[in-house]
Formats: structure tokens, C-alpha cells, sequence
DNA sequence: ATAAATGCAAAGGGTTTGCAAAGGC
DNA sequence: GCCTTTGCAAACCCTTTGCATTTAT
């Protein structure tokens, strides 16, 4: 909410309800979850008010944006960590996050190798976790 | 169209059609770029049988589906590398591929390190190919 | 009181589906 | 002829936009 004082923005209700629910997320939420976790407060808010508050975050660099190949996308907040990298469960959904160093040289190297400038990269490691390899149906 | 008869279904000017574009691609098709190839081909053919003749050939493994985060899939004929990475230019979209066994053994590692089943991973670098950084505007 | 945010509903892009017509077998 | 595929259009999901209304300042 200082980031909306800061640069002169009503401080409504609705987003500080959404901003609320995506920066202390543990999980990565989708637009539709942010709306049901909001209204499950106590607060409704409409569809287009979740996605424009979204977009106000992601501007602010409050809030980062990731892309699982789900179809959608998902939110969560940007953190002290830099950059890292996302392990998702392909049967319960889970993501676990992890940094590693060597990857993010790895992936200059081989760009600049081809004659990139590297600008980014995404890794996304699909498997099975723990808790889903024990119960066999879940 | 071996896959298409030994599976007894029928071969229609439409499916050759598709099949022959994708499969002979260089590039990474969408839909859409499909769909007006064929058409260009002289055989225009509908969206929907576009998306049902991919479906096929996805079931048949002899295309593989990408999604580099633009907002939907794009299409790359299952050639003989059994798995490799993307590198995509940000400015001019053309799509490099690369193969590190490094990185297979990376993720296989640190996956179990966090108690997942590996399947499998997805890792696309963004950046700016030789060419693009040539022309400052293309 | 002004200027912006909200919410609804309609529109938009990519993809899927229902069903009558066309076509392979 | 039987059965599948085609093609159109409508439906679908996620997201954005238009506009009248509400609200923060």
C-alpha cells in the first residue's frame, strides 16, 4: 500500500485485498484463485478489478508472473530471490522452488555460444513429489 | 500417412496436407501458421480440422508440442533427437535448438535432492540472436 | 467535485465441440 | 452404404475492454 501512496493511486478496499492475498501467498495463485480466496474474505471483487490490480503489481516488480504451460498464469510475489527455478507436481499441483547457480551460467554459456544475448531463461521440471509417490491415488 | 493407414483411418487430402507441412516444417508452426500454409498450398482446410489432425499426430508422437509463453502452442516434427532445449530471439522469433546432457542429469538430480520423480523439463532461453544484435531495428 | 477504480457484460484470442454435409473405405 | 472427417458456427477458457456507477482524494 505504500506503493499506491507513493504514486498517487486510490487505495481501495479491493486492492488491498488482493494485494493482500498475492504478497503473502505461499502459493502460486492464479487470477481465479486470487478472486475466490478475496471473496472467501468477506470481499467480492469482479474478475477485470483481479486482473487490473495484477497488472499494477506486476508494474510495481511487487509481483512476479509465471507460465507452467497450464494455460493460465500464475502469480506470486517477487521476494528477495533473484531468480529460481520451479519443480511442479504433475498430480497434485505442488510447486517447489530452487536456485541454481550452475544453470544460470550454463544457460549464458550456451547462448552466447549460438550468438545470443542472453536475456533470460525459464526451467520448468515436471515430476511426481514425494507425498504423491506414497499414496498411489493420492 | 504409414501411421494414418496402419491405424485405419482415413487418409484425406486435409490430413496429407497438414501432416506434410508439419512434419516437414523447420520451423516451430502455430495453429494458425498452419492452417494458412496449407491454405496457400491451395488446399484451405478449417481451424478445427487444423487442431483435430494435430491431435493425431501429437497421439502418434510424431509431432511434439512447444510453448515458449506467447499465449498458445506451436508444433515441431518428432525427429530423431529424443530431447532438446529452445533458445528463442525476443526480437525476431526464430528458435535455435540445443541438447545438453548436463542439464538432463541437472534436473534429474535435483528433483530426487527434493523427493520428485523426475518426468520431465521444459527450458527455453530468451535473448537476442546475432542478426538482431546486428541491425539495431532488425 | 474531480478523477480514478469498480463491476458487469460484451469482446477478444486461442482452442474445442456439435452437428449436418462430404468423403474415404 | 457405413462410418469417419470435414467445416462452419457456437461454445469454451482466460483475459481485456467499454461504460455507467461507485469511491477515494
Amino acid at each position: 500500500m505504500a506503493y499506491l501512496r507513493e504514486h498517487n493511486l486510490p487505495v481501495t478496499a479491493q486492492r488491498l485485498a488482493i494485494a493482500d492475498v498475492l504478497l503473502t501467498s505461499e502459493r502460486h495463485l492464479s487470477a481465479e484463485e486470487v478472486a475466490q480466496e478475496v471473496s472467501s474474505r468477506g470481499r467480492a471483487v469482479g474478475t477485470a478489478t483481479v486482473y487490473r490490480a495484477i497488472d499494477t503489481l506486476l508494474e510495481s516488480g511487487l509481483l512476479v508472473e509465471r507460465d507452467f504451460g497450464e494455460g493460465f498464469r500464475r502469480f506470486e510475489p517477487a521476494r528477495d530471490i533473484p531468480h529460481h527455478e520451479h519443480l511442479v507436481c504433475t498430480q497434485c499441483g505442488k510447486v517447489e522452488e530452487f536456485r541454481d547457480e550452475r544453470l544460470e551460467r550454463m544457460t549464458t554459456i550456451v547462448a552466447e555460444s549460438r550468438g545470443f544475448a542472453r536475456q533470460r531463461h525459464r526451467l520448468v521440471i515436471h515430476g511426481v513429489c514425494r507425498e504423491c509417490q506414497r499414496g498411489t491415488a493420492g
